[in-house]
DNA sequence: TCATATGGTGACGGATAACTCACAAAGTGA
DNA sequence: TCACTTTGTGAGTTATCCGTCACCATATGA
């Protein structure tokens, strides 16, 4: 009972909890938050309605925790990934990998994501969306800071380091909505992202005479 | 009666069919499909619930018409940039300039648009979805043959030409989220996209030593 | 002026779904 | 075995909202 703190009861409090999640997560993310009812979670999960509210106080507490657990998830593994070691590009690329693969190890969480966060999110009155866009507008900034540095460096060019943030993870998004839509079709990788976005942003010693205005 | 072959009441009818529309949109933009009830729209069109109904079948075939709408808006201009005359470069140009602008002068538009198109789609059970996605995947296939040409001519690197339209799309994209969500933090323009997207993408001539491996 | 048609109305029906609560079952400890 | 607590139940309540339909009002034309 000690070795995780926990006693029985509270371990299978959290495992009856989290059964209820992930029923949840598959159908949100099949059906969308308004298409599915607290009766469709509790039949699948094989609780009564009433134990779902013993969980969560309403559906939408319900959607929250999702979210958060999502969010955090992806958060942190981003924010690790940018904490490595390297230079700046290489923290980068790490942090489109990492990217890449949290994202393809848990595709109905990306749904759900993606569906709060690109899309706008009206499942939730307020404060969800507000902290998940709290937390990847850090994420972003963080990055932005990452750019900063390889500029400052000369690695990159003088482009806005916000806007280099943000087009970056344009392009990823855009791969991820493709592969969620077409999953075999367009096969890519972090390597690819890397190539398209820097082979040519990425600069040092003689590529400096390529800069020749293109337009 | 002649000059626009229209009856007057024939125009009063669509004039009135699209106040409604107007005020549809605004709703859905700002609150989302499940948040709008009839009764509010029609309320704020200054119709009667029943009324709308002599327009419009339901909720959902109200819906439709507006995506449908914003949908044929989107793709007739996106198609016609990318059938001017110039080089491949300059077409893909004015294509981002295109969007932007159509983007920008209809954010209400935008929003419920990405809301269907990047976020989920449930706000309608079927078809409504499948036909934007498909006008979509023709632009997209439409700009992908348009690198291929430039890849063929030797102005584009060799990437997956399919990939670099997603690519682009992606940048764009997020830039206009990020518009949607603060639209005065971080401004940018077509230049500044093709500019990160291009000028190394972009390849002629002596930028061939420029192909070292970056990572 | 009156009959008819057309566009417009909004109270109402019916369905659905969130949420409650009185009760049952299972577990606990003596 | 028995009292008591905890966990789980699901029929029922309440509210919302879609969509209808019987009914106005205005216009048209004879």
């Amino acid at each position: 009972m000690e070795k995780s703190k926990l006693s029985r009861k509270e371990r299978e409090y959290l495992r009856h909890r989290q059964e209820i999640l992930q029923v949840a997560l598959k159908l949100f993310s099949e059906k969308g938050f308004h298409n599915v009812s607290m009766h469709e979670i509790a039949k699948k999960s094989e609780f009564a309605v009433g134990t779902l509210y013993k969980f969560f106080s309403n559906k939408e507490d319900l959607y929250k925790a999702l979210m958060l657990e999502v969010s955090n998830m992806f958060h942190s593994s981003l924010m690790a990934a940018l904490a490595t070691s390297g230079n700046e590009l290489e923290k980068i690329k790490a942090c489109v990998e990492a990217k890449l693969k949290v994202f393809m190890d848990n595709l109905d969480y990306v749904r759900l994501y993606l569906a709060e966060t690109r899309g706008a999110g009206f499942n939730v009155k307020a404060g969800l969306d507000t902290d998940i866009k709290m937390s990847y507008e850090e994420f972003v900034k963080k990055l932005a800071r990452v750019f900063e540095k390889g500029i400052k460096k000369g690695l990159f060019k003088k482009f806005d380091s916000y806007l280099l943030a943000i087009a970056l993870n344009g392009i990823s998004n855009a791969f991820l909505f493709q592969h969620l839509e077409y999953p075999d079709a367009h096969p890519f990788d972090a390597d690819l992202i890397i190539n398209i976005f820097f082979h040519r942003v990425y600069e040092k010693g003689e590529m400096e005479k390529c800069n020749t205005k293109t337009v």
